[in-house]
DNA sequence: GTGAAAGCGCTAACAT
DNA sequence: ATGTTAGCGCTTTCAC
């Protein structure tokens, strides 16, 4: 019943390395935080001991202290952890984390449970942490807006409502990228063009529909031709179905990821059509299900990486203090591979 | 240059809740711990007090006063880290993190850069968590071995070097689950059989190997038909081409992991075979990249999430002092579809 | 530039 | 069953 006990070296103190440096804890700790008043013969001499001792400052008391945590929470509502599957998802965390390495802030995931949200926000307030990302994948969900009063957060995803307006967040520029897939479907002579987008009541479907419908307009195409999905191949599968049950000419089809874009992929397929031959496809992330399909897919590229990595960034220049816009926009560059 | 200034409503100490609801510090610090002995009325009294004040415990100085962090430290390689699109690799630190969400328990996701190892290892060791969580992906890379003997630690894959006898780790079962293939495609008629596998230096595509050949010798089965990738579609692709290439008949094939399997099919394909008309096909890992290839594949189940649940509940178990087996093998399960 | 001293908010003996 | 009393290891005024 008793705690392991693994202790082999005693991790020694900021007091055993004044000690062996002859100086006061106070001196040790301003170099260990790299005050610019203390001689650099000081300096040395404390180096030294800390490499001898081998010393690593204890984060709890130095929070305790300093009334800092160097600790950056990144929250991801229980759904969305649930579909960690998707890759977009993945890559944003992976961003964060590495972007986080280089810095003095440590990452804390946190799943925040949709029956308990009660929990996260106590955490989140409670001091434990110094800022937090939240990541809500392609739903702009901003439930934890109201505790941007009280601790700095960066949003990954624009928020859904224009009320919160006074939030930071990180996001792509979908509408430009949409737009671009639906101009290249045009450029490459197709005019009978359908979608299949995400849902209306998250951004991301949103905004890729509004840039497609933007562009089809402003060229005199028809742009009625429209499905929705919910982001899974699942859903492209079936929206592509409804697709062709219309029994209007389609040339050309454009899907809010593409993971969708991989479902109509098979349903293309099976109902005898070729891609691009008879269809040409555009889809939006360029994900893993983009590169791997066959043929592999012209797609939308967005930055995930650079999207998690963006979001740490912003958060980490808030906390120093430096002026950071709030709106981050990042942009999508069009892939063209062999389904276009 | 000032540091954020966000706090609204003051956090409310230990001391205010004890006031307010007439006790001691200490027993409304046995009553936030679940200390049994304290008077079902005390009890009523503080838990009153800390809702009426919204008081949340200031993790910094618990962990200091405790000599326990309530963390555990997920450490991800760099290298893993960039393959973070891995969706095997994404489900572990979903497991992870469900499965430490209802504990007591924070995680801290630590990226070790290679170039740096030490950063993390004198972080794991300056008591800044109360345990670790070490995946290495397909990789059995156990360097942090050392590490296990003063801080618990649970590995993810099983260790490459039988040296490390005695370290914990959670695995899935390789062999079991390739020789099952292997099995399968026997089953099925299938006797000129050919593999693609990963890197025999590496645990899984080690025992992916064992279990197959053992399967296919016990059959009296040829087994030379043999290439090998890094787990990566592309790798997949060139393997098979080899594959091809030795103009040898093929008329079942098994991957190491699905994403290989995958690049196989796209070379399958090229070449104007059928799947599984000319070529069975089975993978390994039943991700997204078997579910959404044309024809869904049959693959060998792992519990990915299952797995990163396992690791932190062998940890947990071992933070609290109970008896925990060291090696843990979780089940594979064969999941038939279209390609076999 | 450096040291002394006073906590940061909590837990854990030890008393009672 | 509850209160008293020391710290946990560090930062941070304030003197010197």
């Amino acid at each position: 019943m008793t705690t392991e006990q693994t202790e082999s070296r005693p991790v020694p103190t900021l007091e055993a390395v004044a000690a062996r440096a002859g100086v006061s804890r106070a001196t040790v700790s301003r170099v260990v935080n790299g005050s610019p008043k203390v001689t650099a013969e000081v300096v040395a001499a404390v180096t030294r001991a800390i490499a001898d001792l081998n010393y690593v400052p204890n984060r709890a008391a130095r929070s305790l202290a300093s009334r800092r945590t160097q600790v950056i929470a990144l929250v991801v509502p229980e759904s969305t952890a649930k579909v960690f599957a998707d890759p977009f998802f993945a890559s944003i965390v992976q961003g964060v984390a590495l972007s986080l390495a280089d810095t003095e802030y440590t990452l804390n995931m946190v799943i925040s449970s949709e029956t308990n949200p009660d929990k996260t926000r106590r955490y989140l307030m409670g001091g434990n942490v110094d800022g937090a990302l939240v990541v809500s994948h392609h739903s702009g969900d901003h439930s934890y807006q109201q505790l941007g009063a009280s601790l700095p957060i960066v949003f990954g995803g624009r928020p859904v409502s224009d009320a919160a307006a006074d939030s930071y967040f990180v996001d792509v520029d979908n509408i430009a990228g949409s737009a671009g897939a639906a101009a290249h479907l045009i450029e490459r002579g197709r005019r009978n063009l359908a979608l299949i987008t995400g849902p209306q009541d998250m951004p991301a479907g949103l905004d890729r529909y509004t840039g497609w419908k933007r562009t089809l307009d402003e060229h005199g195409i028809d742009a009625t031709l429209v499905e929705y999905g919910d982001f899974s191949p699942r859903s492209g599968m079936e929206a592509m179905r409804r697709l062709l049950a219309r029994g209007r000419p389609i040339d050309g089809l454009f899907a809010g990821n593409d993971q969708m874009a991989a479902g109509a992929y098979s349903v293309i397929h099976e109902a005898g059509l070729s891609i691009p031959g008879d269809i040409a496809v555009v889809g939006f992330d360029d994900d893993t299900f983009g590169l791997t399909a066959t043929p592999p897919m012209t797609t939308v590229h967005q930055p995930s990486i650079g999207l998690g990595e963006a979001m740490a960034r912003v958060l980490v220049r808030r906390l120093a203090g430096e002026p950071v816009e709030r709106v981050t926009l990042l942009p999508t560059e069009l892939v063209v591979r062999q389904s276009s």
